[in-house]
DNA sequence: TGGCCAATACTG
DNA sequence: CAGTAT
DNA sequence: GCCA
């Protein structure tokens, strides 16, 4: 992380304190969620210990806990754990500390490694050890029924919030005694923080709540460290005074320490998880995997956490929630390290949001795609790309035409997240374009026939786009624009755009903008649109049955309240579109990031309860950076070690309803869920052709609803979907979007020979007419695919392996893209920008 | 002159 | 299948 | 309406 190593140098430039502060803020967030989960674990285990006692022999036979269906519980999950020996990390202070510390040493480090491996085995191989489970589940769902309150009730969405409130404002002026110790530690969260809080405690007139202890060797008897045997690698914010103050407080805890890494004795090896785990290995001397893969390294701020709290920390938690915390587990090396990936993008927690690093562009993308091509080519035999698609290798990715794509491009507006957009002088010309563009959209919609749009053939389609991106082109321009002759020759722009734009800059207006609305407007209101965007806004509703709504003569919001209130056959509006009614005003309006951050929360703190260790990451423009979202969606993958986890949708929606978290189910709720889980989803149409031909896509789960954190919240749209973890790249890459920029991501992939879907990138051959450019049987792998409605698909292989969202870029011969860059919207046309931001830079127009 | 940056899922 | 959604 |  750029921001804290900046503030160690002394002044930070202002940008990057603002940096660090929101930083600062979110860490006290995750913190705070952390030490929710753990009060709400502890209750958990204290019922279940009764349990425990009660009948040990009973559940002793109790291995896995399958896809348990319905009533699968975290109480459920945590016995697993506990049968099968995994010893919880995040154990309890009432939990003896192990006798023998080498033994200690290699269960703590196994711990947090495979916090429920044994779990992801069961699920994965379900099918062969189901008749053994099933007295397991009985037994668990027992236990589950009796325990299900326990003593204090888990943190309902809206308590999570309160805290959530006063975590993230009150960090300073937290409350005295321990909560506010607890406040002041988290948000300390980075080491010169802790460094200086530590040292001159006195100066801001507060007590240093660790006591100096002496430097013991060994560490105290009973320690909430003691056990561990910790190794604090000196890199990067590492210094060695920081190293040793850590190491004395770890000797305090009853924890041991080492000086060099030691692999019969460490069990955890501390890191600035800003560094490269590439100088982490090698700092610590380690070569053979075997070596790395019993040993946790854990991020800095994990200990701290715990040095702060005074207690052991749960490491998964430090995982899906912490910034920058990871380990490296065996699976992860043997899967091609899937759980950075995971954590790099960060979770649940915003923390982990960092601006982007002028990164050098790797110069590889023709080379990659060379490989990633012939690796498939190997496989199935040869697949010969379209005709009319170039050889990646004249251009080095672009491969086609001259055009450059939306995936291709950098994104330019990633502006609100860290800087200022840059002021548009010519927005008064683009506005009066984008209206034309929308009033052509509105037109092709619902087939109004406008006389204007009959020139040749029917245009509408062309002339939406025509004029939207005509506006973005516009708008790109940083210098106002004096004469239209300065846009001759522009791309996107024609002789008639500029035409028009010569209009605009004499007159402030374009005649024709009046024309098109006079013929679009049924009545005197304004420009007749109004009632189809007014419509349209409700979530369900679309332009068909807009239509059908102001032909019956329903215009307006209001009118169709009062209709939809009347109609007591309920056949006016679906299901979906009566909840998207009702909360039509709260769900017109976004949301501010922090309040999509509280969101993602809750649902992570839910999700860690029913299978801990699972990813829960926020998609969308959440992950692009926005600061505003219009929704929230909500990606879960399983944990380390599996592959599927989609039983947990349904426990998960169960608890949440439970919060009063959710309010309403749009699609997939619990009702069909419930009948899709048994037995793995029977859709009722046919097989679609993802299914036939990549069986994971069974093991999506994917749910629409209506949330709300309290009752003084708006509701908010969320999202949940559950991926194989093998699909997770390709599921990211999809929910990230940006929308446009999928599609010309996927258009990329048909000029390459390639279909990418949310769920794989699979070889194709098509023809644009149907006509057949390569058939089958000569080409083992492939598998016969129903043709699509346009009856171009004709055969499709299996899907490239693609575990980080990277190696879907590398396949196809592209860039890598961060999130942030990859916020292009519908408007911004193919063509435009490129004059602006390939020749002169995005700051120069031709307008000086 | 034809095309206009995708592919797939759920609901009724 | 059509409409709407992602 | 723009572009190949």
């Amino acid at each position: 992380m750029i921001a804290p190593r900046a503030a160690a140098l002394g002044q930070p430039p202002f940008a990057d304190r603002a940096i660090l502060a929101k930083q600062l803020r979110f860490r006290a967030v995750a913190r705070k969620y952390a030490e929710l989960l753990e009060a709400a674990l502890q209750d958990i285990e204290a019922a279940e210990r009764e349990e425990q006692e009660a009948d040990r022999d009973r559940r002793r036979r109790l291995k896995c806990p399958q896809h348990a269906a319905h009533e699968i519980t975290s109480q459920e999950v945590q016995q697993q754990q506990q049968q099968s020996g995994v010893a919880d990390h995040q154990q309890q202070t009432s939990q003896p500390p192990p006798p023998d510390p080498a033994l200690a040493g290699a269960a703590a480090a196994a711990a947090p490694l495979q916090p429920s491996a044994d779990i992801g085995a069961s699920v994965i191989d379900g099918g062969a050890g189901a008749g053994e489970a099933v007295e397991g589940q009985a037994a668990a769902a027992k236990s589950a029924t009796r325990s299900q309150r326990p003593a204090a009730p888990p943190p309902t969405a809206v308590s999570l919030l309160a805290s959530m409130a006063e975590a993230a404002g009150g960090g300073r002026q937290a409350g005295s005694g321990k909560r506010g110790d607890v406040h002041r530690a988290a948000v300390a969260g980075t080491p010169q923080l802790q460094a200086s809080a530590e040292a001159p405690a006195q100066r801001n007139g507060k007590r240093a709540r660790v006591a100096k202890g002496k430097k013991a060797g060994g560490g105290k008897e009973g320690g909430y460290l003691s056990g561990l045997c910790i190794y604090v690698v000196r890199l990067g914010s590492v210094t060695r005074r920081i190293r040793d103050m850590l190491l004395n407080r770890v000797l305090d805890a009853g924890g041991a320490v080492t000086d060099t890494y030691d692999a019969a004795a460490t069990t955890h090896v501390v890191a600035d998880a800003s560094v490269p785990r590439d100088a982490i290995l090698a700092h610590a001397g380690w070569g053979a995997h075997a070596e790395r893969d019993s040993v946790v390294v854990a991020s800095l701020a994990w200990l701290q956490g715990c040095l702060a709290e005074r207690a052991l920390l749960p490491l998964r938690t430090d995982i899906i929630c912490g910034p920058g915390a990871y380990v490296l587990p065996s699976q992860c090396l043997a899967e091609r390290a899937l759980l950075p990936l995971l954590t790099e993008n960060i979770i649940c927690s915003p923390g982990a949001y960092v601006p982007p690093e002028p990164e050098p562009a790797p110069a590889a993308a023709a080379e990659a795609v060379a490989r990633a091509m012939a690796a498939v080519d190997a496989q199935h035999g040869g697949i010969p790309p379209r005709p009319d698609a170039a050889p990646p290798e004249n251009d080095g990715g672009a491969g086609y035409g001259k055009t450059k794509l939306a995936c291709q491009r950098k994104a330019s507006d990633a502006r609100d997240v860290w800087g200022k957009g840059a002021e548009k002088p010519n927005k008064f010309i683009a506005d009066v374009l984008s209206e034309i563009g929308v009033g052509f959209r509105f037109a092709n919609w619902v087939g109004i026939k406008v006389a204007l749009l009959f020139g040749r053939g029917d245009r509408r389609v062309g002339r939406w786009r025509s004029y939207s991106a005509a506006a973005t082109v516009v708008s790109g321009f940083k210098r106002p624009l004096k004469t239209a002759e300065d846009l001759r020759g522009v791309r996107g722009l024609g002789a008639k755009m500029v035409q028009n734009i010569a209009e605009i800059i004499e007159t402030g207006d374009l005649e024709l903008k009046h024309a098109l609305l006079a013929q679009l407007k049924p009545t005197k209101d304004l420009c007749g649109l109004k009632p189809m965007k007014d419509l349209c806004g409700v979530w369900g509703l679309g332009p068909m049955t807009a239509k059908k709504l102001i032909e019956m003569g329903i215009t307006s919001i209001p009118e169709l309240r009062r209709r939809a209130a009347e109609d007591r056959a309920k056949s006016l509006l679906t299901h979906q579109q009566a909840i998207g009614l009702r909360y039509y005003e709260e769900l017109q309006q976004r949301m501010q990031r922090d309040e999509a951050t509280a969101i993602v929360g809750v649902v992570s703190a839910a999700v860690q309860k029913l299978c801990p260790g699972a990813g829960c990451i926020a998609m969308g423009s959440y992950r692009r950076g926005k600061e505003t979202c219009g929704d929230v969606d909500v990606l879960v993958v399983p944990p380390s070690g599996q592959e599927v986890c989609e039983w947990i949708m349904q426990p998960l929606l169960a608890l949440l309803h439970d919060q009063n978290f959710l309010t309403d189910d749009l699609a997939g709720g619990p009702t069909e869920a419930t009948q899709n889980f048994g037995h793995f989803k029977h859709r009722s149409r046919g097989t679609a052709p993802e299914e036939s031909v990549n069986p994971l896509s069974k093991h999506v789960m994917s749910y629409m609803g209506v949330c709300q954190l309290s009752p003084t919240h708006s509701h908010r749209r969320i999202d949940i979907k559950v991926y194989p973890r093998s699909l997770s790249a390709f599921a990211m890459l999809y929910f990230t979007g940006s929308d446009y920029f999928n599609r010309s991501m996927r258009f990329h992939a048909i000029k390459m020979g390639r279909c990418l879907s949310d769920k794989g990138l699979y070889p194709v051959t098509r023809g644009s007419k149907g006509e057949i450019l390569w058939r089958g049987n000569l080409c083992k792998g492939l598998y016969p695919v129903t043709s699509g409605s346009k009856g171009e698909i004709l055969w499709r292989g299996k899907s490239i392996a693609c575990m980080e969202e990277k190696d879907v870029f590398d396949a196809l011969g592209l860039e890598y893209r961060a999130p942030h860059e990859r916020s292009i919207d519908e408007s911004t046309a193919s063509a435009m920008l490129e004059a602006a931001e390939d020749e002169e830079g995005p700051g120069d127009g031709p307008a000086n």
